[in-house]
DNA sequence: CATGAATGAGATTTCATTCAT
DNA sequence: TATGAATGAAATCTCATTCAT
């Protein structure tokens, strides 16, 4: 997925202001395409175009780097918070369909997201803001389930913590199949999600009679 | 979470034999409590209680190391196939049950199983015996849900790949959540399943007429 | 020989182009002087002056830096030969005394020239490229003897190849005697030669008269 | 060379009188076949047909064991020294067939014997012996040939110590050149000898008719 | 701002050697 | 006598980081 070597020599002395976007977002891509234990200085050299220990110019560490990157995911995933005014459950299918293709676009999120055991990757600082996010977007599901089933659209008697789990659960398994090269079992987002919120509703199946719509 | 220090230094001189478990063992330890990037044979070889070096009678390679564990770990999840003469929803809550208990006692499972990106981590061949392994699971677990579609116990309309995709999904997150040491939400194993049996099984609510109180 | 310690500290900092061919040659110096055990990244670096580690900013591997320092060897060895203008034991006399000064100069070409089982030290690539190296020699040597035999200068009816190991097996026992430090029966290489001469060009003696039975 | 594998495992539980040559004689073998950087304790036990801490209990060290082999190989050169009784030049014919039997015979000799520089295969202590033994032969060379000047049967004018470097610089470069696997050059011994005596004798070639002078 | 040289800490691995069995 | 387990020293190499230019 990184093209490093194709990419167009960017025009060198740049700005701090410019290089510290360039550095994280190259780390963010090394993650994603080549994993933790790949991302290097010199690799990220590499990617960006600049010798490694430039690097140390516009960040004091690499935990800084990788910080910085968790800073761009976090602001990417809080994005996709959907406006307040709408109802729950088209604000948790907004948000279902935003984060599922946010992490498609961006494959480094969903490995830093998915992963609540990060303290090795991100540093303890790093680890505290991711946590902090997934926290923030955990409140809101449960929020929306909490909404909707106090709305009577989704079942009152099923546990809002357990079906937050289901959906962020299901974000991430399908992120995961679809993402990956080999999956060959891909399905639309939308088609996803109509599953989830067909399970939240309660799917009514064995239809007894015409009684359908 | 790892008590080398603590721990009564073991006798001496034992046989390669009970030797290869412990270091296996102790790897997935690290692994689960500090993450692949602390999993050094410096380290691996405090937590048996041996020098670095003695690892490599052992084992030829740390790489070698890493792939005892996988094994280990896949071992145990085969165990908690459950017997096939049962009828699906059992054999899915027993499998659901089963591993949500595995991971919570080796929580190195979950480290591995959940990990898409392991080559890392394991190296080529153990990436492919873990996704081998992890291809099973999925593979029995949508075979459970199209034989209960077939039995017209769950909404057959549900395509049954997404809907393995939330009962792992679900699992994995509800084992994230209950595992960590700062979990403040956590639930009964038997609870968790109920309510995705019930969303399943499609929990009517709203329905039968005016008993909405 | 080598006298790391008391070399003054060389200016530090300096460019790679500097850098290696110091490096190479320090690698020589430590294969004449201590052997091809003693041939280690720390004792590089010591005799150079410079961090181990820092060796393989200037060469990728303990290979390359041997490899470097054959080709210098090869470099040199390659200068001896002389004008082919010149009447074949002419040149051939030129030859033996330039490799003699060379490898009083240079001890480790020796070192390397006359080891028939250098892969170990020099790994399969150097070991080709030294082959090579000594083939070429040979050829030139037996080509030079053939030379003299047409015309007439030495026996014809000897064998032009054994003839040449006579040549190159003196040349190194020659330098081998001469070199070491406790050589007690040290000949100027001229008074050398002239007896490799005299013999080839076979050397009457008890002359004197017809009486040779 | 080596034929580990297929050698017959030897009774287990032999006497050290019985181990230590068993040791050593392998000792050589690995050198002559695998070089001094292969002649590791643990390859020496798999050869031997024992592991390699039972090495130690013949022999102190991994130097001992070296030191052993050099003097098998001193033990087998010096039964090559030809009865004294023989004149002068015949003496030297057998003792220049013997070596080149014996060195074909036993490579590791050669290893050995050819390199005047072998502090670091055997340490000072087994480098002191070799150079004796080595001191040997070259005043045994020295000796017949002076005797053989003496007699009028090769030039008195030549420099007996350089013929001497001829003599055994021969002989090392061609066993050299016929042991080696790819040696498409090949000579018989005896053939090798002779261009080596008609050289001393004095080999009178433009001799057709009685152009002397 | 940018770089290349330099470095020390640490990781893996090999090996001679010791020791309990 | 024999062995397998254990070990510390050393070797190669990687990497984040510093510093002079």
């Amino acid at each position: 997925m990184s093209r490093s070597t194709q990419r167009p020599a960017p025009p060198r002395r740049q700005r701090t202001e410019d290089r510290r976007p360039q550095i994280a977002d190259a780390a963010l891509r090394i993650l994603a395409s080549k994993g933790a234990a790949h991302l290097t200085a010199a690799e990220l050299g590499r990617e960006v175009g600049i010798a490694d220990s430039t690097i140390f110019r516009h960040y004091r560490d690499m935990d800084e780097v990788v910080l910085a990157g968790i800073d761009r995911v976090r602001a990417l995933l809080d994005q996709t918070f959907p406006p307040p005014e709408d109802p729950p459950l088209a604000r948790l299918r907004a948000l279902f369909l935003g984060r599922l293709a946010l992490m498609h676009e961006h494959p480094a999120v969903l490995r830093l997201a998915s992963s609540d055991r990060l303290e090795q990757v991100a540093g303890p600082e790093g680890a505290r803001r991711l946590r902090e996010t997934i926290l923030r977007s955990r409140r809101y599901i449960e929020a929306c389930l909490r909404e909707a089933q106090a709305r009577g659209e989704i079942p009152a008697q099923l546990d809002a913590t357990v079906l937050g789990w289901m959906v962020r659960g299901t974000l991430q398994v399908a992120v995961a199949s679809t993402a990956g090269p080999r999956s060959s079992e891909s399905r639309t987002p939308e088609a996803v999600w109509e599953v989830v919120e067909a399970l939240l509703r309660g799917a009514r199946h064995h239809v007894t009679a015409g009684e359908s719509p």
